[in-house]
DNA sequence: CTAGGGTTAG
């Protein structure tokens, strides 16, 4: 009785398998009709034992039969159909086709090995590849971006002449896309006599890799004008090869071009025009297409996600995050990245703490780009202690964990220890770039390291071969300029190469205000209002400096040009998250629900801040910490470039803003 | 029996 369990549950509760197991057939064909009747690896073992046993049984076509349905379907096992195929005499080119392409599409690490060796077996027997096998062999070349194995292979169909097959050639070509060597794709996309729409998609995609996004287009349009209608492949190509180049017009004609020509509009192709929509800057026809989609997946979400991000949308961002929650739509690592720099980008510690815990429950390891953007988020959230943990914790650390500690330790106020995590990342050998740089620079700038900050900018140049951009002249203008060597600032500012933007200007402006160097600032609102008429920026900063010389009159004089110009001082916002919700304040602005608690608060601390009679400096600052005093709160506050944190009357920034 | 697709950090 025990036994008899033992063989039924090793085999599965196919009754008729059973009955073979105890009568085997006697004809080949009830052989090959109860392969197509299995139901599990088991129900094949026991087949393979039949066949074994029986000799008149083993002939190709039983071999092949079986080990077609042994590789290729999902209840089989690929490494026993190999196994099987080892003890086949002279496999036809069938067979070798079959097993070759099991390997092909399956996603096993040893996959281009193993079909190498099938290959160069069936070379050396005389069995000549056909038209069938050379693309499963590039297949897999293209999977491993295995290049030089790709060129023997291509030399192969050269020398026999399959290379005219238009199989043949698309695989080749889609080889050489992948390893972005658009040459070779263009070259054998013209000399080929027989084109047809996977050939010019495959063109297409080569220039898209290849971050020639307009000659991608070009090439498009020059299909659809000439040859062949694209269908949703092509569109999803053409489509994100817009997006890099952020060309709303265009991504509207190829959005019309599809519902012209009835391009089914599948989960990819809505995915790839959400993501269109959203990198060429319109939000809102993103949203109705991602709304209109009919069948939608986590890449849906995770683009939207993402895009809204990348618009600085961040509060669209987590409201999208929520809905695909209460969707009971799962997130993977994208969702959570992008989940994550909205919280970075608003301050939203308790969100990005949940995501923190979300990864621990379902063990995603804090590595790569999941480690990074928490490392990021709790920097810009203020929490250096949390973001150094996370840092220390991960297995392997690169130039973007290194940069997000440089710059949040330059946010947080602490210069020389992003200086160290600089050091120690030159030591390790993670080789810095332009946004470290950003970080280094803006460190020195805070902690007032200008010999350091000089000496790095020079570096950067010469030492580690960055070229400096605007953002680094910007740095460095800022490190003089709040040193108090405004002299300097405007020489260097001077001497630069390129042509010194606004913030440089703005950069300068707010070194005079800090120094009191009135006339200078003069002439440097003079510049800024001739580079941006309409920005408020500068007016604002000019009554300011006005106002603390004194000169009530000229400040009034400012504020009355900027009513003349109408132009209109933009009110500043300001959030806070609480329970996980992000509030949003601007002035005189009385949307929030608990308007009328809000402003009775604040009325009962501008009351007390008048009693003490110290009105002069009235600066959110300033006001920030006699609340901290007052009320005995630490507060952490982030301004667009830094961090704050206040405790009893004082601020970590050293009033350094 | 064969080829082509979207999202990701500073």
């Amino acid at each position: 009785m025990r036994e008899r369990e033992k063989i039924r549950s090793s085999c599965s509760s196919n009754s008729m398998i059973m009955q073979k197991l105890y009568t085997p057939p006697q004809q080949l064909s009830s052989v090959l009709r109860s392969l197509e009747s299995c139901k599990s690896m088991e129900d094949l073992k026991q087949i393979h034992s039949i066949v074994l046993k029986t000799k008149h049984f083993q002939t190709h076509l039983v071999w092949t039969k079986f080990i077609s349905f042994c590789a290729l379907s999902p209840l089989g096992n690929l490494h026993y159909a190999a196994l099987v195929f080892d003890k086949v005499d002279n496999p036809s080119v069938n067979l070798y086709n079959v097993i070759i392409r099991a390997f092909a599409s399956s996603k096993e690490k040893t996959s281009l090995e193993n079909i190498l060796y099938f290959y160069c077996e069936m070379l050396e027997s005389g069995v000549i590849p056909d038209n069938f096998t050379i693309p499963f062999v590039l297949k897999a070349c293209t999977k491993e971006k295995a290049l030089r194995e790709g060129e023997i292979v291509h030399c192969y169909a050269v020398k026999t002449g399959i290379l005219s097959d238009v199989y043949v050639k698309n695989t080749l070509m889609r080889l050489y896309a992948v390893c972005g060597l658009y040459h070779a794709v263009k070259k054998l996309f013209t000399g080929s006599a027989q084109r047809d729409l996977v050939s010019w998609t495959t063109l297409i995609q080569a220039y898209a890799n290849t971050d020639l996004p307009e000659e991608a287009v070009r090439a498009f349009l020059e299909m659809v004008e000439t040859e062949f209608r694209a269908d949703g492949k092509t569109m999803v190509i053409v489509l994100s090869a817009c997006s890099k180049l952020k060309d709303l017009n265009l991504g509207r004609k190829l959005h019309r071009y599809m519902s012209d020509n009835k391009v089914n509009l599948d989960v990819f192709v809505g995915n790839a025009l959400v993501d269109m929509y959203l990198k060429c800057g319109d939000v809102d026809f993103a949203c109705k297409v991602f709304k209109e989609m009919p069948i939608k997946n986590v890449v849906s979400w995770n683009s939207l996600i993402a895009g809204l991000t990348h618009q600085g949308k961040f509060k669209e961002a987590l409201n999208v995050f929520r809905r695909m929650q209460s969707e009971g739509v799962k997130p993977d690592n994208v969702t959570l990245v992008g989940v994550l720099n909205s919280c970075a980008n608003l301050g939203a510690l308790e969100l990005g703490e949940w995501v923190h815990s979300y990864i621990g429950g379902n063990r995603i390891k804090p590595d790569g780009f999941i480690g990074n953007a928490l490392v990021d988020m709790y920097a810009k959230c203020g929490r250096i202690d949390q973001a150094s943990e996370v840092f220390k914790n991960m297995k392997r650390r690169d130039v973007f964990s290194y940069t997000s500690m440089i710059v949040g330790l330059a946010m947080n106020g602490q210069g020389e220890k992003a200086l160290e995590f600089f050091s120690e990342m030159c030591v390790v050998g993670i080789k810095p770039n332009g946004v470290t740089f950003i970080g280094v620079l803006s460190a020195c700038s805070h902690a007032g390291l200008v010999q350091e900050g000089k000496q790095l900018f020079k570096e950067m140049s010469s030492l580690y071969k960055i070229e400096p951009q605007m953002e680094h002249y910007g740095c460095l203008v800022d490190l003089l300029g709040r040193a108090g060597l405004i002299a300097e600032a405007i020489e260097f500012v001077r001497t630069m190469p390129i042509e010194p933007d606004t913030f440089i200007w703005g950069s300068l402006l707010g070194s005079c205000k800090t120094h009191g160097e009135l006339e200078l600032a003069e002439t440097i609102m003079k510049k800024l209002v001739e580079i941006e008429p309409d920005k408020d920026g500068a007016y604002v900063v000019m009554s300011n400096i006005y106002s603390s010389a004194n000169r009530q009159k000229d400040a009034i004089e400012i504020r009355k040009t900027m009513k003349e110009r109408k132009i209109k001082k933009i009110p500043g916002c300001s959030v806070i998250e609480l329970d996980g919700i992000v509030h949003e304040f601007r002035k005189g602005d009385k949307s929030h629900l608990r308007t009328k608690e809000i402003y009775s608060m604040l009325d009962e601390v501008m009351n007390g801040r008048n009693a003490i009679k110290n009105r002069k400096e009235s600066s959110c600052h300033c006001v920030t910490k006699f609340i901290s005093r007052v009320y005995e709160r630490e507060i952490i506050v982030r301004d667009r470039n830094r961090f704050h944190h206040f405790k009893g009357g004082s601020c970590s920034c050293n009033d350094f803003w």
